[in-house]
DNA sequence: ATATAACGGTGA
DNA sequence: CACCGTTATATC
């Protein structure tokens, strides 16, 4: 039985989200367990205030004879809260983070209490009285009592609080003027009024009723029965793109709302538009409630609190809908389970398959995620059995998967043709031209950081450590964002010996512009970071092409990501090995999984849909496999190389992020970090890389350095990280901010 | 948030 | 010097 509680009080407060720590009373017994919400005595006065237990300990780290005792354990029992806050511990050990910062990310709003004790100023003598009072203050020279009689003067009743802020007086002077009989504070309860939001909940449309093809009805089923048996193993459902994935997950989520228990359901952000969302709206209607980016702080946590009260079942949105507080939780959709967006890119950097599958745990409730191009590490979770596979390999109404062309560009350039559209997709674009039917070009510009290429055999300059690209920076050289190998920039071809090496780079800019040159007349849509700063931009862009306005939609990634365009008949991938070549280990599972995605966009109407592939490495198997659509072909491969360079999934990777304001003392103070590291790994069971420059050597003033930890077991990891933390408190870590990251996924 | 300690002013 | 008013500090 421990003796001591850490306890965070229910304050908002930055300066007071710490722990404190309490005896626990022998009449509490066992009964306290961490989650739990629990009355403490605090401050001088020892007023009696709520706060939640986050951890039970022996040890307490302040002098024990000034510890209090809590008073009660709340009478409400374990909360939702308190799911959520071990959901938070969870977070904080598996991901590296203090346990403030991991409370913010699962209780972003503090909870309002429903019944608030409020306090009340007013006005004692006779206005004549307070007039007379008003000029002797004056005459006095006492500024402070002089406003707050001027304030009650003005407005004979004020709130406690709103007298303080707008006199900009200490609650000393409130005190001292009661005392003289100026004025006196009453306190009342007051009640809450009754939460707005109601009304903001768009009506749905009438509730239709779902009907699943045999294919849908197999998976629907499978899942149910396994449920049924007590099966609670994640579900991972591979359905390729157009096989009608979203009806699967509406009818697993009736079910779940038959039994009175409550759903939600993760979307990646990009995808997260209204096209998507009615559809939600049309079967499940006013039980839904949206999370979206557009929401204030405000309306966030009224979505939030409608779950709370059980008004709505349902939370649709980005990750952060994965903290939603259902009572009765029964399930948790992924949809595009292989998103980047479900890791989170500030701290704690936790990821939403994860941080899903344990809340599932917790609240006994089921974890179903989908996609046409599962991560690999899902899917090799899937395999080994810890998550159960589902495949759906047909489109609904049997319509073909699109076929596809790959483009060798180096032939192209042999053959004099520079332009940025190969012979073939001219012929092609042209074609849909002539029967005004929709392109989709796509240029894959992520990792366009600039690695060295051929441009005559498409060899690529590799770091010899690492099996990353090299990345050429302004000074000549070209560095390796890993490991941080250096060597000065190739002026031939290692290959080939050709003299044509540089840098690659193109834009969206300049793809358009010749469009514009080489097919007079056409009408292009252009979409990226520049034309869509604001979400009304992206949905009009899209509106605007649905509606036909345009021949091409010409744009990055966003314009792959879950949007159907029946009319789109061709889609063509510009530079398919853009994102090959990224200095990371997850290159190739991006450009399958971009490419793949890009050919699910054609031919998801009527008309049979065709593929462009262009790439300067046709015979590279991420190409190869997403021209034929080939997931299990282009895991196979995959999965073997993570096995033998040991990254994930095979092997458990840590980052360690290192910045600080100078140069000099970062160096020393990661070099210090590595030191203390090989000390605790003297078993040399973990590998210890770097530290390295981060791939962005500066942000914001502050230089960045990067330790990598490779391990098979992730254990081994955790326990490491757990051993390096009391060393970080060390004065030579002072000025520098250290971050980490479990199995990166954006690059540092 | 809220109470108290500490410190720098001001009128009498 | 007593009394004010602002600012800093701690809350297990």
């Amino acid at each position: 039985m421990a003796r001591y509680a850490k306890v965070i009080v229910d304050i908002s407060l930055e300066k007071l989200d710490r722990t404190f720590t309490y005896r626990i009373p022998g009449a509490l017994g066992d009964a306290l367990q961490p989650g739990m919400e629990v009355k403490v005595p605090f401050g001088n006065a020892n007023r009696q205030i709520a706060g939640y237990v986050l951890e039970l300990t022996d040890t307490a780290e302040y002098d024990e004879g000034r510890l209090k005792e809590i008073l009660a354990i709340s009478p409400k029992g374990m909360q939702i809260e308190g799911q959520l806050i071990r959901l938070a511990a969870w977070m904080r050990r598996a991901y590296g983070c203090t346990m403030i910062q991991a409370l913010k990310t699962v209780l972003p709003v503090k909870r309002q209490m429903q019944e608030k004790q409020r306090r009340q100023v007013y006005l004692v003598p006779s206005r004549d009285e307070a007039e007379r009072i008003l000029t002797e203050l004056e005459r006095k020279s006492q500024p402070a009592r002089f406003r707050v009689m001027a304030a009650l003067l003005d407005k004979p009743v004020w709130e406690y609080g709103e007298l303080l802020k707008t006199c900009h007086v200490a609650p000393e002077v409130l005190r001292k003027m009661e005392e003289l009989a100026y004025l006196s504070v009453k306190s009342q309860v007051v009640f809450r009024k009754s939460l707005p939001g109601e009304e903001a909940i768009v009506a749905g449309e009438t509730p239709g009723v779902c009907r699943l093809n045999r294919a849908q009805r197999q998976v629907a089923d499978g899942i149910l029965q396994g449920l049924e048996a007590g099966d609670l193993r994640p579900c991972l459902l591979r359905g390729v793109t157009g096989s009608g994935k979203t009806e699967v997950y509406m009818e697993l989520i009736g079910e779940v709302l038959r039994k009175g228990r409550q759903a939600i359901v993760l979307i990646p952000e990009i995808a997260l538009t209204y096209q998507t969302v009615r559809r939600f709206y049309r079967r499940f209607g006013h039980k839904v409630a949206v999370l979206h980016s557009r929401l204030s702080q405000g309306e966030r946590h009224d979505q939030f609190e409608l779950a709370r009260k059980g008004k709505i079942q349902v939370m649709i949105g980005p990750r952060s809908a994965l903290f939603a507080p259902f009572s009765n939780l029964g399930m948790i959709v992924i949809d595009e389970e292989h998103e980047n967006s479900y890791k989170s890119e500030i701290t704690p950097r936790y990821h939403a398959r994860e941080t899903a599958i344990y809340r599932a745990e917790l609240s006994g409730a089921l974890v179903v995620m989908g996609s046409a191009t599962p991560s690999v590490d899902a899917y090799y979770r899937a395999l080994r059995g810890e998550y159960r596979l589902f495949t759906m390999e047909e489109r609904v109404e049997k319509r073909p998967l699109p076929k596809a062309t790959v483009v060798d560009l180096r032939k192209e350039l042999m053959e004099g043709n520079r332009s940025v559209f190969s012979g073939i997709l001219r012929e092609k674009l042209n074609d849909r031209l002539k029967k005004r039917e929709q392109t989709l070009l796509f240029l894959n510009r992520r990792g366009l950081a600039g690695f060295v290429t051929c441009r005559s055999c498409g060899h690529v300059v590799k770091c010899s450590h690492c099996d990353v690209s090299l990345t050429l920076h302004k000074n000549g050289r070209m560095i390796c964002h890993y490991c941080g190998h250096e060597e000065p920039a190739a002026k031939r071809c290692p290959a080939c010996g050709s003299a044509y090496m540089g840098a690659l780079r193109a834009g969206t800019q300049q793809i358009e512009e010749a469009l514009y040159r080489e097919f007079p007349g056409i009408r292009v849509l252009r979409m990226d970071a520049d034309t869509t700063r604001t979400r009304d931009a992206y949905e009009e862009i899209l509106g605007k092409f649905s509606a036909g306005e345009a021949d091409v939609l010409l744009g990055t990634q966003m314009i792959v990501k879950g949007h159907d365009f029946p009319g789109v008949t061709l889609v063509g991938a510009l530079a398919a090995d853009l994102s090959l070549h990224a200095s990371d280990y997850r290159a190739a599972e991006r450009t399958f999984q971009l490419l793949a995605q890009a050919a699910g966009r054609a031919g998801r109407g009527e008309k049979p849909g065709e593929v462009v592939i262009q790439t300067y490495s046709p015979e590279h198997y991420s190409i190869e496999t997403a021209a034929g659509q080939d997931y299990p072909a282009f895991y196979q491969r995959e999965i073997l190389y993570r096995k033998l360079m040991g990254y994930p999934p095979a092997w458990g990777l840590l980052a360690v992020y290192i910045s600080g304001p100078q140069e000099e003392r970062l160096d020393m103070g990661a070099a210090a970090v590595r030191a203390v590291l090989d000390r605790l790994n003297k078993e040399e069971e973990l590998q210890i890389i770097g530290p390295a420059v981060g791939a962005v050597s500066r942000v914001q003033d502050q230089y960045r350095r990067v330790i990598y930890i490779k391990g098979e077991q992730e254990e081994r990891l955790i326990a490491l990280r757990e051993a390096l933390e009391p060393f970080l408190e060390a004065e030579c870590f002072a000025s520098l901010h250290i971050q980490f990251d479990r199995n990166p996924m954006n690059g540092y």
